[in-house]
DNA sequence: ATATAACCTGACCAAATGGTCAAATATTTT
DNA sequence: AAAATATTTGACCATTTGGTCAGGTTATAT
């Protein structure tokens, strides 16, 4: 035993104390992501997360301290990339286009980080207590950026008049969730089986056309 | 102090025990409701539910056993609801009509009861592990009729060919109930405020206008 | 080589939790 | 009116929980 040791000492290339903790936090934050989305952040255990990550429970509280904070960063990593989705709405004129590129970008999302997708469900439908000034200034300002380009369409007639653009960036943002968000219902609908990668992408087009289609636009 | 209770008791027309039963079982499962929206079955306090319905936690016990029974106590008398919106969709032959009153009656669902409609989500997003059966009968049974009437409304020409029906369907879902689930970010990006019933009934009309005509029908 | 700083973790703790129970009270049946 | 049945609830309990901490190990700076 001793032995053994000794000899994978000499052996071991150490990592340095950096990669330590970039590594262990990553393991971390992927391991409270999934056990978040599954039961909210108080239905969530910090064992559980720690069982997840295969680290003992000590350890999580050594790099993240307390739980509430370990689930702030978890939101704050995801609200990295759902900004990234967001900004592919206003790099592009023509509505067609903008919308094709963004309900795209969604979709992806919701394959691509379906955890994630589900504690921002989860934050927000207990009332977002920790997300409050990120909606109410980040998301407030995006949004009235994209309710103006909506806007600027009706008005140019390249889209049809949809009342309050406030509702057409809801059907986009709820249909594509439910992707990630009801995952489960999605895949007992489709007989019990996860959709592949070609029926997702069949999905994420027929969702485009959809959209597209309720503005007026002819996919 | 003892005089008073005499008093009263003497004046006191007593509850029949039916009616105690009853009453009580309603207020818990409203509170139920209410707590379970917000936290979801393992971030829900039995404590919590009896402050909301202002009763012992004992009490709580006597009417429902356990947290778990009271929980699928819940999801069952949400699903009453959600069938009779349901139903609707059947009721009509034509794409138009069924289309407009399923609609309706999703978003007037989501007005009315919408931790009925967030309990089911919390449900859904953890992977429904109490609903499964229902799931996979009761809904799928009704999901595949409607699949039959869309399918049919396609080869008639009635609607646009949306690839999937299923699309269809969770884009009605997902945009009904996101009026719900996510009232909260509804509310801040209306600056804060509730809608009121006129503008909950204007984003009504604007939530079938862009489901009529996603599948090709001039609202 | 040695001191220092960072990482690791089992043992521990106070508070909260779901649930039980017995005794008290209220209604119904006889 | 008395017996039987149903409701009410405070006190209690075993378990789980988030979090601490001391003492160990490992990497790094001097």
């Amino acid at each position: 035993m001793t032995n053994l040791t000794v000899a994978a000492k000499s052996k071991r290339i150490p990592r340095s104390k950096e990669r330590i903790r970039e590594e262990n936090e990553l393991i971390i934050l992927a391991a409270a992501e999934k056990v978040f989305a599954k039961h909210g952040l108080k239905g969530s255990t910090t064992k559980q997360i720690a069982d997840t990550a295969k680290l003992p429970k000590s350890n999580i509280h050594y790099y993240f301290h307390t739980k509430l904070n370990l689930y702030r960063c978890v939101l704050e990593s995801i609200l990295v990339d759902w900004m990234k989705a967001a900004d592919t709405f206003n790099t592009f004129d023509e509505p067609r286009e903008a919308i094709r590129y963004y309900v795209g970008a969604k979709m992806d999302l919701s394959r691509t980080r379906p955890f994630g997708s589900k504690v921002w469900a989860n934050e927000i439908i207990s009332g977002a207590p920790e997300m409050e000034e990120i909606l109410s200034s980040k998301l407030k300002k995006w949004v009235d950026s994209c309710v103006k380009s909506i806007n600027r369409w009706i008005e140019l007639e390249k889209i049809v008049n949809v009342g309050d653009a406030h509702t057409l960036l809801y059907m986009i943002w709820a249909t594509t969730q439910h992707y990630a968000d009801f995952d489960y219902q999605v895949m007992i609908l489709n007989n019990g089986k996860k959709l592949t990668d070609s029926e997702f992408e069949e999905k994420k087009q027929q969702v485009i056309s959809l959209v597209l289609r309720s503005v007026g636009l002819n996919p």
